[in-house]
RNA sequence: GCCGGGAUGGCGGAAUGGUAGACGCGACGGUCUCAAAAACCGUUGUACCAAAAGUACGUGCGGGUUCGAGUCCCGCUCCCGGCACCA
């Protein structure tokens, strides 16, 4: 009999045992509620699992067990996601074939999953590149070919020189590839993509219903970045004006056909949203490649042509990282044309400048460089005029009051905009709300999203919110345009050039025509072949291999495969619906078994993914719903982003000329080096576990040295869930000491339990001390609960520590326990074994025997607090004099206001404190408080 | 710049507007031991005081609301994460 924890003499035991009786394979039984617990879908990685991933799959597995035990039907299931990049340079890197390697590592992290306990249904695992999966995956995307969401484009796409890839736009950080950090590239290429734009709203609205950290919410909102504002059309005019003549080919661009006037004329549209700001426009600018430029530069005098030529060909060569680039100065030039502000017909000059994007919006802009920052940057440069639109309420009262603005000026600056007038040396003239302080030259333009609109004809004097509405309903009379919502998130591109991924089941026909691949003959298998390396021209490495390429397309001619394949984002969209029903050969899931146990009650992973697999999922599911496969708008009900786990880790102080890595303070060195040099030389610094920096601990290692069960309170311990650690083996102590604490506690309490207590123990009278202890067993009962479900398993392990020095303190030290003693101490041994399987499966599994029961913790009832037994039957009572505490008074729960209030004004403490003073006012609340007001 | 999230003892962190610092780590003192480790017991926010009692101070900074603020409101500082010329 074990009064310590020994774990290598029974956690592999415990482990066998739940696998030889099948302990975690999925139940649907009829009458139990569901739940769905689940981790973020894993690339199996060669470096195998590090005591971090044990942090993301501990906290589920806890909620997963204790959702069991009380009596849930539980889908917790693991799986990999096999297919992508990462696992094919890895092979590269080897020199071996992705299939067999990825094999080999997902069977790794299968074993190390379990080295931890973690209760997953293997019996539902799969890989995305199983051919069972992909051919799914292939089933869906012909399903949204079909509604008309995944099409092939010619586009300009971000390209990974290093990786030899196209990427998504969610895959570029700064101008980088994220997984290479290669410097983006831009090239051109047809291209599949998703059309989830069309998705945009209903992937802003429907956040509102799921139970996800504030801050993923706002990133995909962000992300989406919808924006109101007003579309219209402006027409282009030539210092000759014989811009009626000139006609744009608007049948070529249907795109940009405006709503009906001006069909004859040079025209284009810009998107604002701050329409309230129109009379304000002193000049438009156009991005380098927006279309009409060169109908502009065709009408134009040569030495504008060749001024826009030169700025077009600077455009085009400078890289996507540097055009990007964070404050740079503005570039651009004169057209030579003008636009018409149909506000006030005034001619404002045409600019082309890189800093409007040719992506967003209509490419082009209405320039207000009073109210807009990056146009006032450039007006400041260029010289061209600012005028103010808006003002504050207050300098607006003042302003529009006077008839004669000659030699007024305003200005602006940090304080917001300023009025100089003509009699600004004599401060006595000067209206009051308008500063007259010297400016600055150059300050910043007034960004005004409130205030009153000025300079602006029949619309000054409105409110901007005012102005908007006015104006876009004067627009949309008017017929040269609309009121319009724009968003950032562009179609998700799909496809890359790579061999390791899901085949894009379409075939190019004889005569170009794209052709699905009959569902019958699905899945289009990925061949199996030595080499797989990508060209490097843009091709994939498909496009080499004959027998896969050429086939015969419908009409039984000769046709090719599309020979690019899906990224990997593809095939982690659906993994979560595939796991309902993971063994289905006839369809993707059954509906029924998706409407189950979708959607996912607790989803855990890290935070990295906010926008990328997560909106992608959310997506798909919309469209699964909109075709009445699935029955959720939304799939994971709740998002939990775990803490990552940090290591020391040393780093060399650089010497001189050395360069540092972007983020790092010094040079990364092994552990090896840094023990060789002077200690004032080594800089120690927390970082994230990682094969490269040589700082990880795996979980094969902290089970070996301290045991499955220490580790995993360790993880659930040490911080809060949503927080970084840092790895400590004080903290692992601890965790071993805790867990020697219970079984020696058990060990002494053993003779004493009862195995029946339940039926005798309302029968029995409680004395003081077994009460006590059942008080103490109920509210940790409730305490572990709650703090279960919200995620707070800090506190949870808290709970169930502070329980072991109540349940150790209130042993009877000197004589024998009473019978009611011993049946307190039964269900508190039953109680604590219990709380502590969630945490502690194989300590509880032990335990649970070493007291003589029989079976598993996991088949056990989750114990259930009764609030009666709970309640504290005296209350401690603190007494504030002039809101400082001077006392606190012991007093029987539900102490009636009178008593209390009277025992506190006897307190001598608190009489010396109301000595020579009135009392003023009384607060009192029950059994917490009395509140002693006097002066 | 914009959007999120933070800041509490030596450290990790607790705390429905009601005794700030639960629980743990570390440290210090003790028991046991020839000794050490382990284990166990005790102390541990700061200042004044020999100590206790006591008093004052104390949750990033400055204001405010309240009988009472770590918690609510206004204005900042710094740290972390994300986005970034998105009109």
């Amino acid at each position: 009999m074990a009064d310590r924890y020994e774990p290598s003499a029974f956690e592999s035991k415990w482990q066998k045992r739940w696998e030889d009786a099948e302990l975690f394979l999925t139940r649907e039984e009829e009458g139990r509620p569901k739940f769905y617990g689940m981790d973020f879908f894993p690339y199996p990685s060669g470096a195998g699992l590090s005591v971090g991933h044990c942090r993301n799959y501990v906290p589920t597995d806890v909620i997963c067990r204790m959702k069991f035990m009380q009596g849930c039907n539980v889908l917790h299931p693991m799986g990999f996601d096999a297919f992508g990049l990462p696992a094919e340079n890895e092979a590269i890197k080897r020199k071996t074939h992705p299939a067999p390697m990825i094999d080999q590592y997902a069977a790794n992290y299968k074993r190390q999953m379990d080295l931890v306990g973690i209760s997953y249904d293997w019996s539902r695992s799969f890989k995305s590149s199983d051919p069972s999966y992909y051919k799914w995956t292939q089933w869906i995307f012909e399903l949204l070919y079909k509604k008309g969401l995944a099409y092939r484009k010619l586009a300009a796409v971000n390209w990974d020189p290093v990786d030899k890839t196209v990427l998504a736009d969610e895959e570029i950080v700064g101008g980088r590839a994220e997984r290479s950090g290669a410097i983006v590239e831009k090239k051109w290429i047809p291209q599949w993509f998703f059309k989830i734009t069309d998705y945009a709203q209903r992937l802003i609205d429907d956040l509102d219903s799921v139970d996800w950290p504030d801050g993923i919410k706002a990133q995909q909102r962000n992300w989406i970045g919808r924006s109101d504002g007003v579309q219209f059309t402006m027409r282009v005019v030539f210092p000759d004006q014989s811009d009626l003549s000139d006609r744009y080919d608007l049948d070529a661009d249907p795109e940009r056909q405006p709503p009906n006037a001006q069909r004859r004329s040079l025209h284009f549209d810009v998107f604002t949203t701050r329409i309230d700001t129109i009379f304000g426009m002193t000049f438009c600018v156009l991005s380098p490649e927006h279309a009409i430029v060169e109908h502009i530069s065709a009408r134009v005098d040569d030495q504008h042509k060749r001024a826009i030529a030169d700025y077009q060909q600077h455009a085009k060569l400078m890289s996507e990282a540097d055009r990007t680039a964070t404050n740079r100065e503005k570039t651009g030039v004169f057209t030579g044309a003008y636009a018409v502000n149909p506000a006030n017909g005034k001619h404002v000059p045409i600019w082309i400048a890189d800093y409007v994007l040719a992506t967003y919006g209509t490419g082009a802009i209405m320039a207000v460089p009073g109210h807009d920052e990056r146009d006032f940057e450039f007006a400041q440069k260029f010289s061209i005029p600012v005028i103010p639109v808006i003002a504050p309420h207050q300098v607006a009262a003042v302003f529009e009051k006077v008839e004669d603005r000659s030699g007024w000026q305003i200005k602006f600056g940090k304080e917001g905009l300023t009025v100089l007038t003509p009699f600004a040396s004599d401060p006595g003239q000067s209206p009051s709300g308008a500063q007259s302080s010297p400016q600055e030259e150059g300050g910043l333009p007034f960004v005004a999203k409130d205030g009153v609109m000025i300079n602006s004809g029949e619309y000054s004097g409105l409110t901007v919110a005012e102005g908007q509405r006015k104006l876009g309903e004067w627009i949309e009379a008017l017929g040269i345009g609309e009121r319009k919502i724009q968003y950032k998130l562009r179609d998700w591109l799909i496809s890359r050039q790579r061999y390791w991924g899901c085949p894009i089941p379409v075939i190019h026909s004889a005569e170009g025509e794209l052709q699905l691949v009959p569902e019958s003959e699905l899945p289009v298998y990925l061949p199996d072949v030595e080499n797989y390396e990508p060209a490097g021209d843009g091709s994939s490495p498909l496009a080499h291999i004959d027998d896969f390429v050429n086939v015969c397309d419908r009409d039984g001619r000769l046709g090719q495969r599309e020979t690019d394949t899906m990224g990997g984002f593809a095939c982690s969209s659906w993994y979560f619906l595939r796991f309902c029903d993971p063994g289905n050969d006839d369809e993707a899931w059954d509906k029924a078994k998706a409407e189950y146990w979708m959607p996912v009650d607790c989803y855990v992973g890290g935070a990295e993914h906010a926008v990328m697999h997560l909106l992608y999922a959310r997506f798909w599911t919309k469209v699964l719903y909109d075709e009445g496969l699935v029955s959720v708008l939304e799939p994971f009900q709740r998002l939990q982003n775990q803490g990552q786990v940090l290591a020391l880790t040393p780093y060399r102080k650089p010497v001189e000329g050395e360069v540092l890595d972007l983020g790092e303070e010094g040079i990364l060195v092994s552990f090896e080096e840094a023990k060789k040099l002077e200690e004032d030389q080594v800089l120690w610094r927390w970082a994230r576990m990682s094969k490269s920096k040589g700082n990880v601990v795996t979980p094969d290692e902290a089970k070996e040295q301290y045991g499955a069960d220490a580790l995993r309170m360790y993880l659930l311990f040490v911080a809060p869930f949503n927080a970084d650690v840092n790895w400590s083996s004080e903290g692992m102590q601890g965790s071993v000491r805790f867990l020697s604490r219970v079984f020696k506690l058990v060990t002494e309490l053993q003779p004493l339990y009862e195995p029946n207590w339940r039926h005798h123990i309302e029968f029995e009278p409680m004395d003081e001390r077994a009460a006590a202890l059942r008080r103490a067993t109920h509210q940790t009962i409730r305490d572990c609960t709650a703090d279960i479900d919200r995620f707070q398993f800090n506190t949870y392990v808290s709970w169930l520590m502070k329980y072991v020095n109540a349940i150790t303190d209130s042993q009877p030290k000197a004589k024998e326990p009473s019978k009611a003693y011993e049946l307190a101490a039964s269900e508190a041994l039953e109680s604590l074994i219990l709380l502590l399987a969630p945490g502690a499966p194989h300590s509880a599994d032990e335990l649970w025997e070493q007291i003589g029961n029989q079976g598993f913790t996991y088949h056990q009832a989750w114990p259930s607090f009764q609030e009666k037994l709970a309640v504290e039957e005296t209350a401690t009572i603190a007494v504030q004099v002039n809101g400082k505490l001077r006392d606190a008074l012991r007093m029987p729960v539900g102490t009636p206001e009178r008593e209390a209030v009277d025992a506190a004004k006897a307190s001598p403490k608190v009489q010396s404190h109301l000595a020579g003073k009135t009392i003023r006012k009384i607060i009192y609340v029950p059994d917490k408080l009395v509140s002693i007001v006097a002066n």
